[in-house]
DNA sequence: TTGAAAAAAGAACGATCGTTCGTTAAATGA
DNA sequence: TCATTTAACGAACGATCGTTCTTTTTTCAA
């Protein structure tokens, strides 16, 4: 790793800790300089250009994501339990994101939702394969005989995601610090209860 | 009206419309007035600061999601009623906010959840207090004998909210334009259904 | 119609933004 | 060790930011 690829990194892991606490657009050439102990033209000649350093910092979040969400839980055995695996992954990287502030994937979501452009194109699709990562692992439990033959795939995957998203709500909303949590897992439960074959597991 | 509050009005339209799209940070004093044809000094005397018309702005907001989705419910009879038309009002709010962009009080969350002050707490409050509506709803509807007497009410609320919240989600991210609201409106009905009485309703 | 009050304009401020350029310092491979 | 590539710096740019003044125009009531 030579000292340019060290650096560019560093970058980035900063860049990350900025887009969780106040987005994106937060992100700030200058004051991102000052934190490293850079110049700005050091930095710049680093990333490009201001847009580069967003999808730069897009994708280390999204390299953060699969590393602490998805591949874990891709590890488990059967649909079921790859399912309930990511939903304790993905409760823990909302309430604990790789820097304090929320989900740097879901604060760019809104940040660029009217932006068109390729970051948004970029982050869209990656959107709609989570989508699909999510409908096929409940495929995958319905295979398994873990859920009912009859399941609404698509419809489990909104129901679960809604959880999720819920939950990052009421963490920022609720006075009480243990209600998000306890209210994401009873959602939780009734929904794979809902979908649970007749014959239980 | 006097001169001073119509021209106070426009801009809080304007700014309104420019957070749908960019969010409350979107929001430039230089560019506001250009858009209404004032000088940048003309729209300051009416708001007093960058932070003033960042709040004055929210609360436009507020007062827009109160006319459009709480009020006109709270006009139905009964809880349940009251809870479906909260439940049609707010997908349409969120399918079709004040301006083009998506709704600007979830935009807001985002944006200061990580920027203490009185801006974020009085959000903070009303979010809080929306949650206390939907509770409230949902006793109602256990008064009137239409929800079970058994319903844990704060799940309810949690689990209602989620499913708008996944809707925006969903509307942003899948490509069947369709597909969102049958999505919403199936989580929905399963929702109600598991509240229901069971002598049904 | 006149005169006070309110509204809007205009110019300038310090700061920060992303970016470009030319130059210096450091790392790297032969 | 030396030559060359790479990394970082420093200064400056035009633009925009929120804000503060003073001045001009407009509104509105007596």
């Amino acid at each position: 790793m030579s000292k340019g690829e060290k650096t560019r990194a560093r970058i980035l892991e900063a860049g990350l800790k900025v887009a969780c606490r106040d987005g994106l657009g937060g992100l700030s050439i200058g004051t991102l300089a000052n934190d490293l102990a850079l110049s700005k033209s050091g930095l710049f000649a680093h990333v490009g250009s201001k847009e580069a350093l967003e999808e730069a910092v897009l994708k280390a979040a999204f390299d953060r994501f699969v590393e602490r969400v998805i591949a874990p839980a891709l590890a488990r055995p059967g649909g079921v339990a790859r399912l309930r695996a990511i939903f304790d992954n993905w409760l823990e990287w909302t309430a604990a994101p790789p820097f304090p502030g929320g989900c740097p994937i879901f604060a760019a979501l809104h940040e660029l939702d009217d932006r068109p452009g390729p970051a948004r194109d970029r982050l869209i699709a990656a959107q709609r394969d989570w989508y699909g990562t999510l409908i096929r692992l409940a495929k995958r439990a319905v295979d398994d005989g873990d859920f009912r033959a009859d399941l609404d795939t698509r419809q489990f995957t909104f129901d679960f995601q809604a959880i999720v998203f819920a939950f990052a709500h009421a963490r920022i909303v609720l006075a009480d610090p243990a209600a998000p949590e306890r209210l994401a897992r009873g959602g939780f439960e009734s929904l794979m209860a809902a979908a649970r074959n007749a014959r239980g597991i």
